[in-house]
DNA sequence: CTGTTATTTCAATAATTTCTGAAAATTCAA
DNA sequence: TTGAATTTTCAGAAATTATTGAAATAACAG
């Protein structure tokens, strides 16, 4: 099965993209392919359609399982396993958000917890952990919208993308119906909590 | 220069957590020294705290500064380079997200705009080009979207972070405003807009 | 200029990661 | 059971990436 150009092309991109991505270029490449294709594929079929060896695509699939980009489909009478993506985008974004953030941030996050508990001995350290510190609480904002974004349905989230900037404009409504509900000033001042 | 082990900790996590945010563990150590520290430090100090090479310290620094992550500082009469990681951590968050979306996201748009362009010759095409066209209107409207938060400033784009969920309430609320306003159901079909 | 200090470049090497082929393990029909 | 089909594992080879030391370049004080 050769691959058409349109393919070929896409597929080499993200093959080369990987390593951006924290994969390598095998695992890129299986997923475009994956992507693209109109059925699941199996293992034989990706390794003759990329070039590469049997054991490479089964540790390729294997990565993308644990990514959960990728997930095994049965056919009827058949025993050998098929692979596809998600069909849905909104999914696949839901995914990899929640993977990337698994891999590249809560380690780290654990990390400034641990180390924010450390009594500091000196105006250095004294220094450091409050860059720490700077540091947690911005990611924690971060994961924290993050984390009740995901909630969202597509419909809801797709409004919230296409609003844009609107946001802006909607946070100085909501300041406004703040201010007259309360006969406050705006703003996020923790003592206006109670 | 003997790093206290607070800092210890945290450059070796850095070190560590580089590969997978795309730089070498020298580049992750380099930046996570810098950002702790009280003052700005030139290369020599950089390379004894870490104990690599004056060369390699070059290296990482130059990464650094094309990653905007790492700005140069003269210190009065000293003719030495001294670095220093921006103080403010939401323009380091607004630093990272335009330089991994031109890094990893601008290029893969760029191709899927040209490969969009082509006929597509079969069936098979056809439902590639159709993948392609659901992935490219979906990194279109996050990019769009980010473009947008990104001008806000530090404390209005706090003040969404914190929203969270909450922005989902505030949806609907702008969806009944807009339904008292116009008549009409909410959501956004494209036909409404005329 | 000249010599000294500071920085960068780059070819060689070290370290790491990726990929493969062969063997082992698994699955399942007969 | 047996044995054919399929998948996984893994040690070593190949490829890639990171790091170094030495040499080149740049910056500047005297």
């Amino acid at each position: 099965m050769a691959l058409s150009p349109l393919v070929q092309t896409f597929v080499l991109h993200f093959g080369e993209m990987g390593g951006r991505w924290g994969v390598n270029r095998t695992v890129g490449q299986i997923y475009a392919l994956l992507f693209l294709s109109d059925e699941p594929l199996n293992a034989d079929q990706i390794t003759e359609a990329l070039g590469i060896s049997r054991s490479n695509t089964s540790m390729g699939i294997k990565e993308l399982e644990a990514w959960r980009l990728v997930r095994k489909r049965h056919i009827q009478g058949d025993r050998r396993d098929y692979f596809q993506t998600p069909d849905d985008i909104w999914q696949i974004l839901r995914i990899l958000a929640e993977e990337r953030r698994k891999r590249e941030i809560d380690p780290t996050l654990s990390l400034l917890r641990d180390t924010l508990m450390v009594k500091p001995a000196n105006d250095l350290e004294r220094h450091a952990q409050d860059r720490m510190r700077q540091m947690h609480d911005l990611i924690e904002l971060l994961t924290g919208w993050a984390d009740d974004v995901q909630k969202l349905d597509n419909e809801s989230l797709g409004q919230l993308l296409a609003l844009g900037a609107g946001v802006s404009r909607l946070l100085d409504v909501k300041n406004k119906i703040t201010v007259f509900a309360r006969g406050k000033r705006p703003g996020r001042d923790p003592k206006e909590a109670a």
